[in-house]
RNA sequence: GGCGACGUGGCCAAGCGGUAAGGCAAGAGUCUGCAAAACUCUCAUCAUGGGUUCAAAUCCCAUCGUCGCCUCCA
């Protein structure tokens, strides 16, 4: 049993097979800092965090590079708007994004690259393939040229002669083919500007992640992954640039991740159709944006709706449920039901670990741990104790971690009202022992009203603070 | 117009040739003073129409529908 990963440059399943024994070199496209990030980014960031936590817990030593378009028409049109700095509206943009992973669970990652930190890196990447003919100059201005390469088109399945069909854009008349694209714009007055042979400028949007690959992870890479929006032009790009510089295959896989939609249209800041992740998190625990993304496969469209949040709402809750304490008074399990449990434990470590090794297959992991979940409730239903329960609970905890859940209960500053709570289940005690229900079940209610629920059991009761 | 993905129960969703995982919701029951949680049981023949096969949700063709890319986009 082994990992296969589906590639979008073959368009099927492949094994996975690491360039150096034991370890990942792993690129995915950033944001574009131009404005808040929606939910749609939340969901690749999901995406591929989730790929990076199985990876490493399959084993390897994965060097995960995530970077930031810190420079680029719209920032510097928005920086213009709002009369700010250009590189400071970026970095405030790329702060709250990391603070929206943060929220979201989501691991640092090894390093993010920005742009204008790798200039020397892309001029020395354009000067390469100009030398080498895959590149021409135009004024100020330099730019790729795809008839040098005769594979251009193979990520995204495009032919050069069919492309043109359909192109009503306006085409630069100084360029040699119409899908050549911008390596280095030359800068006008006022915008940022770099010092180059070519003059002032600023790089094009594709060149600064083959430059940031090759510099910070080198010529070859294992994974390569993003929207798969991004397929056509920016991989294929990608791919065209560094290809034409190392003669080698650049990444070896290539995963795209669906798009988040709203109402069946693509969540886009162009279109301006979106929910930030500020927005959702701000009513949603980031478990439940996550177990959304994990109940169906990366690969596939999602669609917002406020009915499937809620219903992932409800299954949040049932997964925060599975880690309830054994009953009060447990007797313990009989022998053969306490090793069948712990059988279950195992079975559900097998049923994860296959479905992940099948690229990433979560709606069926997922269904591994809610057979443990149901396990491990019935155990406690029949009386299983707390040491009785461990293996699953450990296995539990392990599977949900992989993909990132947290499930942890909200208390924080809760715990200081702590003492006075047990104080009041306690006085409730004796009012339902005189069965006073009037008083216990309001005692209930309100305690409810400020955020503890209450369970009672013919052994006794428990209390949580709401969850989620 | 070109390229690609998809259409599975009320909702979300797995499955990739051998007679439909899982979650939510719903109904019945157990437990309980009640409630909550949990547990048990019930709930689909896979867009439509053809075809291939001993056997198809799974392969092929057609039709209808939805979506993405082809221009900045996770």
């Amino acid at each position: 049993m082994s990992l296969t990963i589906y590639n979008t440059l073959s368009r099927s399943k492949e094994d996975f097979k690491t360039l150096e024994p034991g370890k990942v070199r792993m690129y995915v496209c950033g944001p574009t800092v131009y404005a808040e990030s929606h939910i749609g980014h939340a969901m690749s960031a999901l995406v591929f965090d989730i790929v990076r936590r199985y990876l490493e817990y399959s084993g390897y030593d994965v060097n995960f590079v995530m970077n930031f378009t810190d420079v680029d028409d719209k920032i510097i049109a928005k920086a213009n708007d709002l009369g700010r700095d250009p590189f400071e509206l970026a970095n405030q943009y790329i702060n709250q994004y990391k603070a929206n992973l943060d929220g979201l669970n989501v691991l640092p990652a090894t390093k993010n690259p920005r742009a204008t930190e790798d200039m020397p890196q892309i001029i020395e990447m354009i000067s390469q393939l100009i030398r080498n003919k895959s590149a021409y100059q135009v004024d100020g201005d330099v730019y790729y040229s795809v008839e040098s390469k005769p594979d251009y088109g193979k990520l995204s399945g495009r032919r050069l002669d069919t492309m043109n069909a359909g192109s009503r854009v306006q085409v630069d008349e100084r360029k040699e083919h119409p899908m050549d694209f911008a390596l280095w714009k030359s800068a006008k007055p006022g915008e940022p500007a770099w010092n180059s042979p070519w003059g002032k400028g600023r790089p094009g949007w594709h060149i600064e992640c083959s430059a940031m690959n090759m510099a910070h992870l080198g010529e070859q890479i294992d994974i390569h992954g993003g929207g798969n929006d991004l397929i056509f032009p920016h991989h294929e790009n990608e791919i065209a640039q560094t290809e034409a510089i190392t003669h080698k295959t650049f990444a070896t896989y290539w995963m795209h991740n669906g798009m988040l939609g709203l109402k069946s249209e693509k969540m886009s800041k162009s279109i301006g159709n979106m929910i930030t992740i500020d927005q959702f998190l701000s009513e949603h625990p980031g478990d439940v944006m996550r177990l959304w993304v994990l109940n169906g496969s990366y690969r596939s469209p999602l669609t917002y709706s406020e009915e499937v949040i809620e219903q992932t709402e409800q299954t949040y809750h049932r997964l925060l449920n599975a880690k309830k304490p054994a009953l009060p008074g447990a007797a313990g399990l009989p022998e053969d039901k306490a090793t069948a449990l712990k059988n279950a434990a195992e079975q559900a470590r097998n049923a994860f670990k296959e479905s992940m090794d099948d690229d990433f297959n979560t709606s069926a992991a997922l269904a591994a741990i809610f057979e443990l979940v149901r396990t491990l409730n019935q155990a406690r239903s029949d009386g299983a104790t707390e040491a009785q329960l461990l293996p699953a609970r450990e296995a539990f905890k392990e599977l949900t971690g992989v993909l990132g859940l947290q499930l942890e209960e909200q208390s924080g500053s809760a715990n200081a009202a702590d003492p006075f709570i047990d104080l009041l289940v306690s006085l409730r005690r004796d009012l339902r022992a005189e069965k006073n229900w009037a008083l216990s079940d309001k005692l209930r209610d309100e305690l409810k009203a400020l955020g503890v629920t209450l369970e009672d059991s013919k052994d006794g009761t428990t209390w949580n603070w709401e969850q989620g």
